[in-house]
DNA sequence: GCCGTTTTCGGCCCGACTGTTTTCAGTCG
């Protein structure tokens, strides 16, 4: 784990532990803030710790924070979270995570029920001891003990988008059926566009919202009612883990996660705040209605109100928003214009300096990708053809596609080509160009890059085709500094112009590589490489924090459907909303430009 | 513990639902 990563981790203890002794929660509130800017810094922590200016220009970290920042990256740890250890029972903190197990609750258990852990939890339920202690109904009890089993059997975590975007999308037209319902439309992370998701948030406006409530709630797939009410249900429904190509043979079928359903039903003259609201993410709205409150506004999900005169703050904090003139609540773009802000795309509102934005950027749509630069045949691992894959890239309206088959190395896993394999297939690669109007067939490989950050093929041959994919595949556990260097040594290959999937990640299977993202973004700049977003669900590698390293370092990045089958172009969208996440506009990504300018650019290493 | 176009002290976003309560605390998003 990078120093980043183990530092958040210890600030988010610190402030878990403070919070199950009882003290001021804008102290733990402060910790989690700050656990939550430091995993989202692009800058390198231990670099930034040698200045003290640094650290204290980071947002919502003072003083105090700032210390124990720099004392963790100096002697990686910070005092006060051994001293908390000591008081608190480490057990107690994976208990924090269990759905309806807040801090307070935690914290009675711990103080007047002798509970320190998971399994002393599970014995005075089991005994029956724990309905003697204060608001521990028969229900309260129950409730926990379907969390307790239900995050035992792994049903909390996340999953990736591509799976969960499926079914929200089901879920949407099947309410849209239910008599009354006018709009529906998902919001939350979901909308967002992260790469995992956590449960899928429905809005939806309807003429009879109580029959809408009880429809929701008897929907084929519901396991579980967890709450309903007028306005807002929630549900859990099964949901498969896995599918696909990235199961192993010998693998028993994963179990199917639980996953939650939120709806809200709003008045339709809210929708607008409404959306807004759901959609977050919550640190974006928190500093939203932050900004309402200084233009003497206030913001909730019904909408934006003028608070009069006289009532500033104080009115505000006594929620009679019936005193306030509403301002804004139809559509998004109406509050933010009130906010004197311009519409800020769903997928950067994650308050990470989106509120100084001064007109929308123009980021990269589905409809502005124009060619394929990742893409496999029978030759490797594909189930296309050539010619299939060339005739499907064409009916998309791509004015490219490169055929980027396995190398040698990759033979027993993917069918890798040797030397005289490529060469041939190169010629048949060159037939079909020949043969085929209206797109523009090229020649490479997705060459694996080997531990030591050589490639798989000689130069002689790489300088043979018209596109190179250097892709790591093997050794993807090595310590943060090698792969650092194996990937640089890619990059700075005079013919390579692209890093296939740099980290190799799996979402929910596989860590992959942690080299320096900076250092690499760097030397793509330098060396003018593009750094792959991999869309296949599983993959969205690079992932969203490191495009946007990428684009401040001012890289060009390219969105790779890496086809295996013709399903595989339908990954797009998912590797557009990364690019999104991460700030990506249209002349930054190579497979939007123009045949010639592509053309031109990979020439440039010819 | 942080922060400042009314503040260097006194604030810190807002609302729905549940369960255990006779008016609200806790959790969640």
């Amino acid at each position: 784990m990078s120093v980043q990563s183990q530092l958040v981790v210890t600030l988010e203890e610190i402030g878990q532990m403070m919070e199950l002794l009882g003290e001021d929660s804008y102290r733990v509130s402060a910790h989690a803030r700050a656990a939550r800017v430091i995993g989202d810094l692009t800058d390198d922590i231990e670099e930034l710790a040698k200045d003290r200016a640094k650290v204290l220009a980071i947002e919502g970290i003072g003083p105090k924070l700032a210390d124990k920042i720099i004392e963790f990256c100096e002697t990686g740890r910070i005092p006060e979270h051994a001293e908390l250890l000591a008081r608190v029972p480490a057990g107690l903190l994976p208990l924090l995570s269990v759905s309806g197990l807040g801090p307070k609750t935690l914290r009675m258990l711990w103080q007047q029920g002798g509970v320190t852990d998971r399994a002393s939890l599970e014995a005075i339920i089991a005994s029956g001891a724990i309905l003697t202690l204060p608001r521990m109904g028969a229900k309260s009890v129950e409730k926990i003990k379907q969390s307790l089993a239900f995050a035992a059997a792994g049903g909390q975590q996340r999953l990736s988008i591509g799976l969960v975007l499926p079914v929200a999308e089901a879920w949407v037209s099947a309410i849209e059926k239910v008599p009354g319902v006018k709009s529906v439309a998902f919001a939350g992370s979901l909308r967002r566009g992260k790469d995992s998701i956590g449960d899928i948030d429905i809005l939806a406006t309807s003429a009879e919202p109580e029959l809408l409530a009880d429809a929701f709630c008897a929907m084929p797939g519901v396991t579980n009612v967890l709450a309903k009410g007028a306005t807002k249900c929630s549900v859990r429904i099964a949901v498969p883990g896995m599918i696909g190509r990235w199961k192993s043979k010998d693998e028993a079928e994963p179990p199917e996660a639980g996953f939650q359903i939120d709806l809200r039903v709003i008045p339709k003259e809210s929708w607008g705040a409404a959306l807004l609201y759901f959609t977050g993410s919550k640190e974006h709205n928190v500093a939203l209605r932050e900004r309402a409150l200084s233009r003497g506004m206030t913001l909730n999900e019904y909408g934006l109100y003028k608070l009069d005169a006289k009532s500033t703050v104080a009115k505000a904090k006594e929620r009679d928003h019936e005193k306030g003139e509403l301002v804004a609540s139809r559509t998004e773009a109406d509050v933010y214009r009130v906010l004197e802000l311009p519409f800020i795309p769903p997928e950067i509102r994650e308050n990470r300096g989106e509120l100084v934005l001064k007109e929308t950027p123009r980021l990269v749509e589905v409809a502005d990708v124009q060619a394929e630069l990742h893409a496999h045949t029978t030759a490797s691992d594909g189930r296309l053809s050539i010619r299939e894959l060339a005739e499907r890239a064409k009916g998309l309206g791509f004015h490219t596609i490169a055929v980027t088959d396995h190398s040698k190395s990759s033979y027993g896993v993917a069918n890798g080509l040797s030397t005289e394999r490529l060469r041939e297939h190169i010629k048949g690669v060159r037939r079909v160009n020949e043969e085929i109007e209206g797109i523009t067939v090229l020649a490479g490989s997705e060459v694996d890059i080997l531990a030591d950050g050589s490639l798989d093929y000689s130069d002689e041959l790489l300088a043979e085709l018209d596109v190179v994919v250097a892709s790591p595949h093997v050794s993807l556990a090595q310590d943060s500094e090698t792969a650092t260097a194996r990937l640089l040594r890619a990059i700075r290959h005079p013919l390579v112009h692209i890093i296939g999937h740099p980290t190799g990640r799996l979402i929910n299977r596989r860590r992959g590589l942690e080299p320096d993202i900076r250092e690499l973004a760097a030397a793509a700049k330098e060396h003018d490489v593009a750094l792959e977003i991999n869309t296949h669900w599983m993959r969205l590698d690079l992932r969203d924090l490191h495009v946007r390293v990428a684009m401040d370092a001012g890289c060009v990045v390219v969105i790779n459907n890496d086809v295996h089958e013709s399903g595989d172009f339908e990954h797009l969208r998912l590797g557009v909303l990364t690019a999104r996440r991460g700030g990506v506009t249209p002349e930054r990504c190579v497979n939007t430009w123009t045949a010639k300018k592509l053309h031109g650019w990979l020439k440039a290493k010819r």
